[in-house]
This record gives C-alpha cells, structure tokens and sequence, in this order.
DNA sequence: GCGGAAAGGACTAATCTCGAACCATTGGCA
DNA sequence: TGCCAATGGTTCGAGATTAGTCCTTTCCGC
C-alpha cells in the first residue's frame, strides 16, 4: 500500500438523483427542527432556488413527505408547505432497531466524526475574541435548552450544539456540525428524554459554556469530550 | 433572529452539473497529489462507477482535463488518462494573487474549517488505541515528507495530514480533513518551499507524532495549533 | 363583494445524464 | 504472426431535470 486511498476524493460526486437528495435534506430540516412543527417551508420559488433545484423536482420531493405525513401543504395565498411532524414519543426497542438500522461501521464513523468537530469548533471558539453579542447569543441558546418543554428538547439542544459552530463564523464548519448532528438524529430521537439524563447533559453545557467563555480550549476539549462520550457509550452499548 | 440559519441545511443540494462537479474533483486529485504526475486514473469504466456518475459524463470530463493539459490519455491495452501536471514553481505575486482570488471571507472560512477539522482529528486519534500497524503507518508518513524531494513535499505532506485523519477509521471525518485540505491547496501550492520553512514544519510534525503516539490529546492541540497558525498567519498577511 | 397579491398546480420544449451496446487501438503472449 | 485482453472511443434511446409560462386557489383590504 504505498499511495493513501483517499477514497473521499474518488468517492461518488453525488449521493443519488436531485428528487431523492432533496427529500434527505428536507427530512433532515424537519428531523432537526430547522423548520418547526407548525412553521412553513419558504415558498416553492424561492427554496428551489435556494436548493439550486428546479421547482419541479422541489414539488416533486414535496409531495413525497406529504404523503408521508410530515408536510400539510395548502394553497392560496397565506399558503405553503407546513410541518406537522412531531419526533414520536420513543418507545422501547426504538434505539436498538435504528442502531441496527444504521450499522455498526456507520455508526462508529459518525460518532468519531461528530466527537471531532464538535471538539474542534469549541476549541476554536475558545480561542477567539468574541464580542458581548457572541457572548450572549450562547449564554441564550444554553438557557434555551435548559427551558425547553420536553417535546422541544431535542430542537434546543441541536440549537445550542450548531451555535458553538456558527458562532466560529466558519459556515463550512457549521455545515460539517449540522452534517455530524443530523448523522445521529435518528437514534437521539430514539432515546426518551428523561430527567436524569436531562440534568447530566445541563451539567455537561454549561461545562462547554464556561469554557468557552472563559477562553480555556483544554477545558473545552474536556467538557465536549465528556458530554459526547455519555452519548456514545449509550449508543455503542446496542452494538453487542 | 430566533432561529438559527443554517443556511447548510437548505443550501444548494448540488454544487452544479456532474460534468463540472466532475471536473472539479478529478482536478483535486490531481492537485492534492492523490494520483500522482506519471500515474494514471483508474480505468474509465471503473472510475465511473466510484464517482457515481456515467461513463460519458466522466469521460467529457477527462477530455476538458486534457485539453487544459492536466492528463495525458493513450488508448490500448495498457492505457488510460495519465496524470502530466506538475505544480508550477511559485512566482513572485502568485500568493497575493491566489489570495486576492479566493476572497477574505472566505480564506478565512477555510482555515477556520481546518483548524477545527485537523485538532479535532489529532485529539481523537491520541485518544485511540492504535495498533502497531497504525503507529508505524502514521512514522511512515512522516518520513516521507522529510525525505521527499522539493517536487513531491506538498504531495507527502498532505499525505501526512490526511493520514491522521484516516487513521480515525472515521471516512467521514477523512473527507472532511481532504476538503479542508484542497481548499487551501491553491494558496500551499503558490508558497515556496524553502528549507527554514521546511524544519520548522518538520519539528511541528514531529511534535503532532510524538503527541498522538504518547496519547496526550492536549499536547497534540497544541502542536496542530502551533503548525497551522504559522500557515494561516502566513497567509493572513497577504490580506492587507 | 371585488380585485390583487401570494401562494401552490400543471404543462411544455430543451437539455442533461444515464445505461448499454458496440467499435477501435494497443501490446503481451502463445 | 495472430489472438486476446484491457483499455479508450462512439452512438442511441430512455428517463431525469430544467427554465419558462400560464392556471388555480385563497384571503386580505378596499
């Protein structure tokens, strides 16, 4: 083996056709709560520009969540395309049906990818200057997930974990955040939401929080660290 | 702003037609030295199917390398689409010239990215149990960059970057550490390799080694910080 | 109630992309 | 010398995708 693989570089230029890519991510906008439940997706024109689509394959894409319950689209004006998924209450058996689902191999791979970045962005911002604003604008997401209804839980917690990423002003890094997050949406939604766990990862926040704040990057590394692995572990314990 | 953006998420589901995508990734093999001058690319059939996309499509692409003098392609038994590029020597003004091209913001976004990518990547693996193998993969890589000629460093060095991440097991994370890397390619290419810039690049890449093979995750953050800030503060300058 | 604005819905012609089959060239080997 | 395998070269019809245009529905404000 004397040349690196690099598969990434060799790897396939587009993950399937326009229509079913752009299911995925209008899936993943929903799953992550991007768009609320209840909140519409921009209008049709102006998605598929933004999705450098053509409207068709956009509509197309459309009527396929709808059909699949997660869209309510209305026409006239004052219309749209309106979420109305709710993340299901996680009954038991959800998490190891969605981690066998996924695999083993993709779930380590996502796992050691999230823990990278997301170590990486908090050290970064760790080691900036960040204006009161910045500041703030952390301060509010952490307490945004602190007073979170449980069934907004998850919502504010990818909010709180994408800010630290947005916040380095690095929109790669940002959408490398949102691409680690939404690899491990399905098996969090999969999890319930209970107090314990709730309190731990409180902790775990403002651990990042004050690190951060305080310009400390090892501390950051450390709170990231710890607060990733207590989801790991969980997650690589169904892969017995 | 209540919500976050997360302009990744409803962002361009393609960048633009395969054939360009196309294009653009056989150019970053070619440039980040996946397949090296005198190599060939897989055969065409074989490549087609990695990359996802059609054998016309890929072969339209081929043609626009080789009329813009990247490949070399010979038919028959034995042929195939030869790599001829060689990374011109920098000139005077080839690095404000690259950097005027690319824009602050975004340099800026990039380096950011591989700040983040490339820590979190060292951490992750000093954290790791490595195998044998894995530890002698990673001296391997070091010393082809301190024995490569001036004509291949980039090459080995970015084999050398990309060799930590890969080492991860995570792909997703090597992709990410591949296109960090060829984001800055265009400015690394346009620097000259002079040799006190050499032993000093070498003394960081020693101290990342030495860092992930003791398993001390901060000093390997250190060590990362310290190699690519020299870099970006390089490049920085050219800002003004 | 009426008109207009803001949305979704539907159609069409042009272009891109694909898969598959077949052709042409080259060089090793019997 | 002739055959064969490996490779690039070419063509064609089917389906995906697009940009553009026009239609339909809804509801606010006059």
């Amino acid at each position: 083996m004397g040349e690196p693989q690099l598969v990434a570089l060799l790897g396939p230029v587009r993950a399937g056709n326009a229509f079913e890519e752009t299911v995925e991510r209008l899936l993943q906008a929903i799953k992550l709560g991007v768009v609320a439940p209840g909140q519409k997706l921009p209008p049709e024109r102006e998605l598929a520009a933004q999705l450098g689509i053509s409207r068709v394959t956009l509509r197309e894409a459309i009527r396929a969540l709808q059909e699949s319950g997660y869209l309510d689209v209305r026409r006239g004006r004052y219309g749209g395309a309106f979420v109305v998924y709710q993340p299901p209450r996680p009954r038991h058996g959800d998490l190891r049906r969605a981690v066998a689902e996924m695999g083993a191999g993709e779930l380590a791979d996502a796992l050691t990818f999230r823990m990278a970045v997301e170590c990486g962005a908090a050290q970064v911002l760790a080691t900036t200057e960040l204006t009161d604003d910045q500041r703030a604008l952390l301060r509010r997401r952490l307490a945004d997930v602190n007073d979170a209804a449980p069934g907004d839980y998850r919502r504010m917690d990818t909010a709180f974990h994408l800010a630290i990423a947005e916040l380095t002003g690095s929109s790669l890094l940002a959408a490398a955040a949102a691409d680690a997050r939404l690899r491990v949406t399905d098996l969090l939604n999969a999890i319930p939401v209970l107090g314990p766990n709730i309190d731990h990862a409180a902790a775990q926040h403002v651990a990042m929080v004050d690190a951060i704040l305080s310009g400390d990057p090892e501390a950051a590394r450390r709170a990231v660290v710890e607060h990733l692995e207590a989801t790991a572990s969980l997650l690589r314990a169904f892969l017995a």
